[in-house]
RNA sequence: GCCGCCGUAGCUCAGGGGUAGAGCACACCCUUGGUAAGGGUGGGGCCGUAAGUUCGAUUCUUACCGGCGGCACCA
C-alpha cells in the first residue's frame, strides 16, 4: 500500500509536499541547515510534540526553536533539564531511584529516593555532570513499550517507584520511554532531539524533602530544584530578580527598619516595635472606617472558651491538634480561640433576632491562636498568634447574593486603596471531609456561585478546597513583583448556625436559621503587613509610612527653626521626627533614605531666614523649596489615609 | 510535623581542640558641613542550650531549642 502524499502548511502560509509520512527533523532540514540546527520540537496542528514525531496526515506545523517566545519552549527545556539532571544523578549515585521530575514555574525539580542525603556539595558535582551530558549531545529517542515489560524492567532495575507509577497509569495510555545515551525514563514528553540542545543556562538551586505522591504518610524523597532558561542572559536576569526579592524580604526589612522582631521564647508571635505598630494601627484605623461605613458593627469576643463550645461547633473534632488547649484549676478544659465565629454566634444568640435585623454584620479585629506546625512558621506571614479583620454576616439565604456582591465591592476597593489592583477569585467547593449533608452543600454552592457571578468578578474553580462547613471564595492579589497572595475570603456557612443554634424570627412568625457568611479582607494583619512591606520594598505610601517626615538640619544654626517646623507638622497630624544631630547633611540624607522615610524637609541657614523648607522625596534627586506653611499643608493633604473624609 | 542546611558582637560574616576577629552600627572627642557614608579614639561576645569525648570544647559527637529552604499543613 503506497503512502498517500502529505502537505504541511508552515506558519507563513507556505506549503511543502511530501510523498509520505515525514518528520519535523526532515522538514527543518529541507527548509535550511540553520533551522535544522535550531529546531527543538514541532507544533503539529497547535500541539507541541517531538521533532521526530511522524506526521502522517496534512497538517499545519511550526518548527519550534528556543527563541520562540512562548512558555511551552521554556517548559520543554526545563523538563529536559530535569531528565539531564536525573541522568547525572544516577551516573554519580547509582543507588538513587528516580520518581517524578516535572518542569515548574521558573525551573524544574526531580524527586529521588536514596538512603543517603544529598549535600550542597553534591549539587555542584551534579551540575558539572549535567554540563558534561549536554556536551555529549546524546540523542533522545522516544519508544513505546509494552506495559508489563516496562514494569518488569523497572522492577529489575530496582526502580520501585517508577514501576509503581506505571502500574497506576490508566490502561489505555501508551507507556512511552525516553532514552538518552545509556539512560532512560518513563515520560510522556515531548523532549528535545538531543541533550546538547538544552544549552548551558541552567543552575541547581536548592535541596529539599518531598513526599512520594505529595502525601505526608508516604516515604520522604529528596528533591533537587533547578532553574533553566533559554540563555545565560535570561538566567542571570532571573538570578538577579531572586536577589532583589531577597532584599525586599519583610523579615530583613522589618529588622532594618525596626518595625518588629521575633525571638525564640515566643516563636510564632510578633513583637511589634513603635514603627511597626504605627503601620499596624494605620491599617486597623483604615479598616475600622471602611467597615463602619459598610454597616458593620464592631464587637470583641473572648479568647478562651470551654471545650464544650468547640465540641458543639465541630472544631474540636477537626482542629483539636492545632489548638492551644489548657486546663484551669478545676476540671475544665479550655481552648484559646483559633477563630472568631463561635464567639460571634454567641453574640447573635443574645436576645431574639427578627428578620428585620438581618443582615446583621458583626466585625472583630479578632486575635486568634493556632498551634501551627513548626515548619510552617515564616516571619510575620505565618504565625501562631495573629489578628484577623474578621466579620460574620448573619443573613437569610435570599440575601447571600447581595451581601456577596457588596463584599466583593468593598474588598476590591480596599485592595485598591492599599495599592493592589489585580485581584483573582478562586471558588472552592466541598472538601472530602466536611460537616453538613449534601443537600445543604448543594444549596450553599449554588447560592455562592450565583452571588459570585452577580458580583461580576472573574473566578476560577478550586475543586475540593472549601472549608469544612461551607464553600468559599478566596481573593488572591498580585504584588509588585508578580507574586500571588491569598488574603481575602468569603465562606458560606449553613452548618454553624445549626450547630450553635442561631435563629431569627421570620415574617411567618416561626424560627428560622440564618446563614452565616464568614469573611475577611486582609486576612490577618500580620500577614498583610508583611505583604505590604514586600510589595513596597519597605517604601510604604505616605499614609502608611511609620515616619512620614524627617526635618533635618544642615547646621546647628537652624535647630530652633527645625523644631518649629517639626512642631507644626506634628500639630497638623503628620508623623514627624527631627534630626538635629551634629552630622553632615549627606549622612542624614543617606540614613533616612535607608530608613525609607518618604519625605525629608531639609533646613539650613537660608531656610531659617526665609521661612522655607527644602523638600526632598525618598529616592528623588531634586529638591523643591517651599514656604513651610505650604509644605505642611500639602503634605498633610497628601498623607491623609484613603476614605478618611 | 518531615527532609536538608544553619546558629560566633546589635547587623553581615570570617575563624578554629589551648576561652575569639573584621566591616557596619554604638559611645566619646574633633569637625557647623547644602542633599545617599568627614576624621580620630573607645566599649562591646558564657561562640543557641544541655550532655558526652578529651588534660582541655566555642571548635568533635549526640539530643533539644530556634532560624533558613522546601515538603506536608493552613478552619
Amino acid at each position: 500500500m503506497a503512502d498517500s502524499p502529505i502537505r504541511v502548511t508552515l506558519p507563513d502560509g507556505s506549503t511543502r509536499d511530501y510523498a509520505g509520512p515525514v518528520t519535523g527533523t526532515t522538514i527543518a532540514a529541507d527548509i535550511g541547515p540553520g533551522l535544522a540546527k535550531a529546531a527543538l520540537a514541532i507544533r503539529i496542528d497547535g500541539q507541541l510534540v517531538d521533532l521526530a514525531a511522524p506526521i502522517a496526515a496534512d497538517a499545519e506545523i511550526a518548527i519550534v526553536t528556543r527563541n520562540d517566545g512562548d512558555d511551552e519552549v521554556l517548559e520543554l527545556l526545563r523538563h529536559d533539564a530535569a531528565h539531564v539532571m536525573a541522568e547525572a544523578v544516577q551516573e554519580l549515585y547509582p543507588d538513587a531511584q528516580v520518581t517524578f521530575g516535572p518542569a515548574i514555574e521558573d525551573g524544574f525539580y526531580y524527586d529521588f529516593a536514596r538512603d543517603e542525603p544529598f549535600t550542597p556539595d553534591d549539587l555542584e558535582h551534579i551540575e558539572k555532570r549535567m554540563h558534561e551530558i549536554v556536551a555529549r549531545d546524546e540523542a533522545i529517542h522516544r519508544e513505546i513499550w509494552d506495559r508489563q515489560q516496562a514494569i518488569n524492567f523497572f522492577k529489575d532495575k530496582g526502580e520501585h517507584y517508577k514501576a509503581e507509577h506505571i502500574e497506576t497509569l490508566p490502561a489505555d495510555v501508551d507507556i512511552s520511554i525516553y532514552r538518552q545515551g545509556d539512560w532512560l525514563d518513563l515520560c510522556t514528553g515531548p523532549h528535545l532531539p538531543s541533550t546538547g540542545k538544552l544549552g548551558k543556562a541552567f543552575k541547581l538551586t536548592k535541596l529539599s524533602g518531598a513526599y512520594w505522591r505529595g502525601d505526608a504518610n508516604n516515604a520522604q524523597l529528596q528533591r533537587i530544584y533547578g532553574t533553566c532558561w533559554r540563555d545565560k542572559k535570561e538566567l542571570n536576569a532571573y538570578l538577579t530578580m531572586i536577589e532583589e526579592a531577597l532584599k525586599r524580604d519583610h523579615r530583613r526589612l522589618g529588622r532594618e527598619m525596626s518595625l518588629f522582631h521575633l525571638q525564640e521564647e515566643a516563636a510564632g508571635s510578633v513583637f511589634w516595635h513603635p514603627k511597626g505598630w504605627t503601620i499596624y494601627r494605620a491599617c486597623e484605623d483604615y479598616m475600622r472606617r471602611r467597615l463602619e461605613a459598610a454597616d458593620y458593627h464592631e464587637i470583641k469576643t473572648p479568647q478562651l472558651y470551654e471545650r464544650v463550645l468547640w465540641e458543639r461547633s465541630g472544631h474540636w473534632e477537626k482542629f483539636r491538634d492545632d489548638m492551644f488547649v489548657l486546663a484551669d484549676a478545676g476540671e475544665r478544659v479550655l481552648g484559646l480561640k483559633p477563630m472568631n465565629c463561635p464567639g460571634h454566634v454567641q453574640v447573635f444568640r443574645q436576645g431574639i433576632k427578627s428578620y428585620r435585623d438581618l443582615p446583621l454584620r458583626f466585625a472583630e479585629f479578632g486575635s486568634c491562636m493556632r498551634n501551627e506546625p513548626s515548619g510552617a512558621l515564616h516571619g510575620i506571614m505565618r504565625v501562631r498568634s495573629f489578628t484577623q479583620d474578621d466579620a460574620h454576616i448573619f443573613c437569610t439565604e435570599d440575601q447571600i447574593v447581595s451581601e456577596t456582591a457588596a463584599f466583593c465591592a468593598l474588598l476590591t476597593s480596599v485592595y485598591r486603596d492599599f495599592g493592589f489592583d489585580d485581584v483573582l477569585v478562586k471558588f472552592s467547593d466541598r472538601p472530602p471531609v466536611r460537616a453538613g449533608d449534601d443537600a445543604t452543600w448543594d444549596r450553599a454552592e449554588t447560592a455562592l456561585r450565583e452571588a459570585t457571578e452577580a458580583a461580576g468578578l472573574p473566578y476560577e474553580m478550586n475543586p475540593g478546597e472549601g472549608a469544612f462547613y461551607g464553600p468559599k471564595l478566596e481573593f488572591v492579589l498580585r504584588d509588585a513583583i508578580g507574586r500571588q497572595w491569598q488574603c481575602g475570603t468569603l465562606q458560606v456557612d449553613f452548618v454553624l448556625p445549626e450547630r450553635l443554634d442561631a435563629a431569627y424570627v421570620a415574617e411567618d412568625g416561626a424560627k428560622h436559621r440564618p446563614v452565616m457568611l464568614h469573611r475577611a479582607i486582609l486576612g490577618s494583619f500580620e500577614r498583610f503587613i508583611g505583604i505590604l512591606i514586600e510589595n513596597y520594598a519597605g517604601r510604604l505610601p505616605l499614609w502608611l509610612a511609620p515616619v512620614q517626615v524627617v526635618v533635618a538640619t544642615i547646621t546647628g544654626e537652624a535647630d530652633a527653626y527645625a523644631i518649629q517646623v517639626t512642631e507644626k507638622c506634628a500639630a497638623a497630624g503628620l508623623r514627624v521626627a527631627s534630626d538635629l544631630r551634629n552630622e553632615k547633611i549627606n549622612y542624614k540624607v543617606r540614613e533616612h533614605s535607608l530608613a525609607k522615610v518618604p519625605v525629608m524637609l531639609v533646613v539650613g541657614g537660608r531656610e531659617a531666614e526665609q521661612g522655607t523648607v527644602a523638600l526632598r522625596r525618598l529616592g528623588g534627586k531634586a529638591q523643591e523649596t517651599l514656604a513651610f506653611d505650604e509644605a505642611v499643608s500639602n503634605l498633610t493633604r497628601e498623607a491623609a489615609p484613603p476614605a478618611s473624609t
